[in-house]
DNA sequence: CGTATATCAGTTTTACTGAGATGC
DNA sequence: CGCATCTCAGTATAACTGATATAC
């Protein structure tokens, strides 16, 4: 009493499609990174705001916001959480008084190291299961994907 | 007035981070197949529910839920929604009338080979930049992913 | 004036939890 | 009785929107 209707094409099964195994892969990597970082009591924004500000040096918190793409509204609190922490100072720009200037201190410079260091284990623990050769084509399609879908660099 | 405190190792570029890069490509796979499925009048749990089916045959919405993953308590609605447009039966099963026994429809079935067929297309769209062994690649790399990091097939 | 900034408050979305009613 | 099923109602999280005050 199976299906007695089996017509042209089978659709593949659900967990082989492409996008679905990004989505599932993409979720993994995810909680690999967020419990990683949490373990270091930090999270995501933290890091890419730290990366943001130790690239281009000091800037406001609107810069901040288009280069790491976390919304201005929510970046308060993720500089907030910083601060608290001593890893960045918020100054007021004297040139222009809208703006706060944030700075990376020498604690979060301290901080952003053991971060690197974290995350890289972390790339590591995600790519275990491919050889060397494997997780450089896999992470070059990955950057071919996401600049083909995303128009250029930072969405 | 660059920061004039250059240490070890220089953090890569947040987009060059593989689980930076797989989350952003998974966003956008996921519009792209959302998008695609939302002007077929679909979600993506309407496909994966009738893949389960057409692949098992009918079954029980628990047993519908375990096979996709969809929660016990979404299920209803995604039921609801395929039952409304005439792709699924919602049946009392006679043996256990505890159970709904949910049966794909003729127009379903149809319903299904569209999906299906659009579904292909939209995997053709997200892998567009690679070529056919580099998709190969990628795709086995994918899987091999997802097996290692959920112990195994369906998480 | 129109535009940008920082902040706060609120919505929307989706995964996820809890509890009740029914039946095994 | 304990356990499973279906359902509804509710939480939690995170992306996202809107509005306000201030300054350019």
């Amino acid at each position: 009493m199976t299906d007695p209707m089996d017509e042209q094409e089978t659709p593949a099964p659900l967990q082989l499609l492409p996008s679905r195994m990004l989505s599932l892969v993409a979720m993994h990597a995810d909680r690999l990174v967020s419990d990683g970082l949490a373990r270091a009591d930090a999270r995501k924004w933290h890091y890419a705001a730290l990366v943001a500000l130790r690239e281009k040096g000091p800037m406001s918190q609107a810069e901040l916001s288009r280069r790491t793409g976390i919304y201005r509204s929510d970046l308060v609190a993720v500089i907030n959480e910083l601060a608290e922490r001593g890893f960045v100072k918020r100054t007021p720009d004297a040139a222009d008084r809208r703006r706060n200037v944030v700075t990376v201190t020498p604690q979060g410079r301290r901080h952003l190291q053991r971060l690197h260091k974290l995350i890289s284990e972390l790339q590591e623990d995600l790519l275990a299961p491919l050889t060397g050769p494997e997780r450089e084509r896999f992470t070059d399609s990955l950057a071919r994907l996401l600049s083909h879908h995303s128009g250029r660099g930072t969405p």
